[in-house]
DNA sequence: CAGTGGTCTAGACCACGCT
DNA sequence: GCGTGGTCTAGACCACTGG
């Protein structure tokens, strides 16, 4: 049953038509999320077409993330709930998430609250300034800065890389240069004695580069969600660049109520 | 030259070198945007692989938005510009940049401001409530809703979705219901008797569905950006869903300065 | 080592845009 | 109508995971 039929006229092509049934299936919880698929072998004798034809329908389903791919692994249907991130409360309500020696910053508590167990990995590196983190740091590319990389994982899997950028001058003789994962009261900014008065945030999707399929352990062709954000000191100097990437993840702002 | 050799020991499949090697083609400046690339026959016997081991490779490309894609025309280097948009002053500060009477909401001002042209076609229509419409404004699904259905251009190509989604009862016998691209100091709601006080802002990275390749005419398999606001009144109830869709954009919020 | 997905080939036919 | 990309097939071989 539900076979496809030949290539027939006008219509959405065979790959896309497979895909479409697929995709209904899941969403529809006739696949929930863990369920191994049948092999591609078995779904193109089921439905009469090449496997080749079937590969391409799996593949979109894959990119759209709602597979999990691997050799010798078969495929399995992934869990599609996205984490909500608050970006915009990180750093205004601080001082409230941050219960004083409790270990946990505000993206961890935003975990908690939503049934998750948070864990960070930090590495502490000086390292010539990609491109695009020198421009917003107003310096020229390859000038050595201070950056210390996140990977955030959820319930231990990799979940969010955020890589923070700080001029070598901020950074000297700081709290910032203490290696691991430190959380401290107020902030690393404040600790460095830069208070962070103003920010730019600038979100963009794009694919994962391979840097960021490595460490995420993501399948090839893979949607990301970029989120960088410029802080800014009472000067106005841009001091910090904090560059969040992540697959699966709903980036929150809330106006301010009144 | 630049001759990939057949898939050697350990090292990325033939169609991933390939797809670097053009990558780097096209961010070097090597191929600006508008260059046309040689047929895939061409490529194929140049680099010594199948047809098809190029198509894979120029496929990728093409999902990164590197390439247009289309039967009969070749393949196009696309201009890598991301328009910027501020969805945050979009609220705030449209008291001031709406000039009474010039004709351009935020959106449009934002777009002239980054020299191109704007435009946009705008649909009336009642509709069954999308199940994430409905559950923002708190009905149930297929409850009927008015939606203004807008497709937004810069520089005559489409560019980004924005429906605005309102209940029956908000929307009834006020301004929203008048067909057409309407401009109104001080905004629909406001002429609708409902002052938003607050907004939630929800912003995902997904691939494209069918409905929005069409009315933005992305090829498929096409990374876009989403960003829902839901408006909220002073008695907080949700009189308000926009759903804004786009390929190649930026969204950017700045934090309010003090 | 059996089974699975990943890469690659060679060839066929179709649909569409351009000139 | 020619040239282009888009779909589909059949088959080969490889790389990895799991029992």
């Amino acid at each position: 049953m539900t076979r496809v039929k030949p290539s027939s006229a006008g219509e959405p092509p065979l790959f896309e038509r497979i895909a479409d049934e697929l995709r209904n299936r899941i969403g529809s919880g006739d696949f929930p999320p863990g369920t191994k698929l049948p092999a591609e072998q078995e779904i193109a004798e089921h439905h009469q077409v090449s496997r080749d034809t079937v590969r391409r329908a799996l593949t979109v389903l894959t990119q759209e993330g709602l597979l999990s791919a691997g050799r010798g692994q078969g495929r399995t249907v992934r869990s599609h709930e996205r984490l909500r991130w608050h970006p915009g409360s990180f750093e205004r309500t601080s001082a409230r998430k941050d219960l004083p020696g409790s270990g946990h910053d505000a993206w961890q508590a935003d975990v908690i609250a939503q049934g998750h167990a948070p864990h960070q990995d930090v590495d502490l590196m000086i390292v010539p300034a990609p491109a695009m983190v020198a421009e917003r740091l107003r310096t020229t590319p390859d000038t050595p800065v201070v950056t210390r990389r996140r990977v955030r994982h959820v319930d231990g899997e990799p979940h969010q890389i955020a890589d923070s950028y700080y001029p070598m001058d901020v950074a000297q003789g700081t709290a910032i240069m203490q290696p691991g994962d430190v959380t401290i009261p107020g902030g690393l900014m404040a600790a460095a004695g830069h208070r962070q008065v103003r920010f730019v945030d600038e979100i963009v999707a794009r694919m994962a580069n391979a840097d960021e399929r490595q460490r995420l352990e993501l399948p090839p062709v893979t949607v990301v969600l970029e989120h960088v954000r410029t802080g800014f000191n009472a000067e106005d100097r841009s001091v910090r660049v904090i560059v969040t990437v992540g697959e699966r993840m709903t980036i929150v702002y809330e106006s301010d109520e009144q």
